[in-house]
DNA sequence: TCTGGGGTCCTAGGACCC
DNA sequence: TCTGGGGTCCTAGGACCC
């Protein structure tokens, strides 16, 4: 990009899921599709363009979904068909580009630093993912991976927006703060509460003021943003740090008895998937969401890693006995964290020694 | 008819150590 | 007795992202 060393790309698939759907069920282009699983408290995974015309997005509940958009087709979700055809977009940016950072299954940033032309290389880039896999994408570049997501965002379905840090500086000076990733509702309405309505005047203020309404870390990172600056760099490697399994029951739950069965079969479920992939962790965790929908957590960390469903199981029983929730209960999840640490011993002087050596 | 599932990172406070 | 300061580990909650 003019005046950056750097380059970026972000790759996003347009409406990811429904068009995978789609390519399965043609007679269906051209209507509001809606993924979405199936139970009373089920929300919308992806939305068609047609049918967000309706209002209808990602996480909308389904039941307002079929509200808003009657004739919407519901289709139920295949992940692992999903994970399939997103393998298959993530290899044909691995054949283009040499360093990509995968951010999920429906994108991905593109290290375009160094080359010559980095928008030509970003426009092959679209057109050998919809060649290869017939599936549309939308794709921002920029000299950061901010500036690369919010084009990306700015121009879609079917995008493509290159743009300095100064041209995003432009364009979305009078619009709102949450058009930043990172900038979510709650930001929002802090900055909202105190006069701040647009990333121009976000980016305008003092760093002592942002540090007086925010904390010294928080205020400043959010001037930044709103600058669009950004010195995130490429990681083409994510360690994973914790694995979860939870549910959302279809009715609530009430006491011990009903819970505890449930809590024995997502942490089946979780430690055969830990093992089979090698990793275990020390902390073991619960989470509890209530009918009111406020969510309790409780942690124990273990002296040793586990991947062991009787070990993490008599503890995450422990833990829900010990919380032993009175409201009716919603959601129930377990997570094993802290899964990037030294395998199986606790870190005593020798370990220390052989690790600095 | 409210609000999924799987993640990451940050903050704040307490325990504990030197 | 009127009271350090820094660092790490841990827990709980919350904001946010896809």
């Amino acid at each position: 990009m003019r005046g950056s060393p750097y380059a970026y790309a972000l790759v996003d698939m347009d409406a990811f899921y429904v068009s995978v759907e789609l390519q399965r069920r043609p007679e269906l282009r051209g209507l509001p599709v809606v993924v979405a699983g199936s139970g009373p408290r089920a929300v919308v995974t992806t939305a068609s363009y047609e049918a967000r015309r309706f209002g209808v997005f990602s996480a909308t509940p389904a039941s307002r979904a079929r509200r808003l958009c009657p004739d919407a087709v519901f289709v139920a979700p295949d992940f692992s068909h999903y994970r399939e055809r997103s393998a298959e977009v993530m290899r044909v940016l691995g054949a283009q580009i040499e360093r990509v950072e995968v951010v999920g299954l429906d994108e991905a940033y593109l290290d375009l630093s160094g080359l010559e032309r980095p928008k030509a290389a970003a426009r092959q880039v679209k057109a050998a993912v919809t060649a290869a896999t017939g599936l549309g994408c939308s794709i921002g570049v920029g000299p950061s991976k901010l500036v690369a997501k919010v084009a990306s965002d700015a121009d879609k379905p079917n995008g493509f927006l290159a743009l300095t840090a100064d041209e995003a500086r432009r364009r979305f000076g009078e619009r709102s703060p949450g058009l930043i990733p990172g900038i979510g509702p709650k930001t929002v309405e802090r900055l909202e509460r105190r006069g701040v309505k647009t990333l121009g005047a976000l980016g305008g203020l003092p760093d002592a003021t942002l540090v007086e309404w925010f904390g010294d870390r928080l205020g400043p990172h959010l001037g930044r943003l709103a600058r669009f600056e950004d010195e995130r760099r490429i990681e083409t490697i994510r360690v994973r740090k914790s694995e979860s399994r939870e549910t959302t029951f279809d009715h609530d739950l009430r006491g011990l008895r009903a819970l505890e069965p449930v809590l024995g079969q997502l942490t089946g479920r979780l430690c055969e998937d830990l093992a089979r992939h090698g990793r275990a962790g020390r902390t073991v965790a619960i989470k509890v969401r209530l009918d009111d929908f406020s969510t309790l957590t409780r942690a124990r960390t273990l002296r040793v890693a586990t991947s062991d469903a009787q070990v993490v199981g008599g503890v995450a029983r422990e833990l829900l006995h010990a919380l032993d929730p009175t409201r009716p209960v919603r959601l129930l999840g377990v997570r094993v964290a802290g899964l990037d640490e030294v395998e199986g011993e606790p870190r005593g002087p020798a370990d220390q020694l052989r690790l600095s050596l």
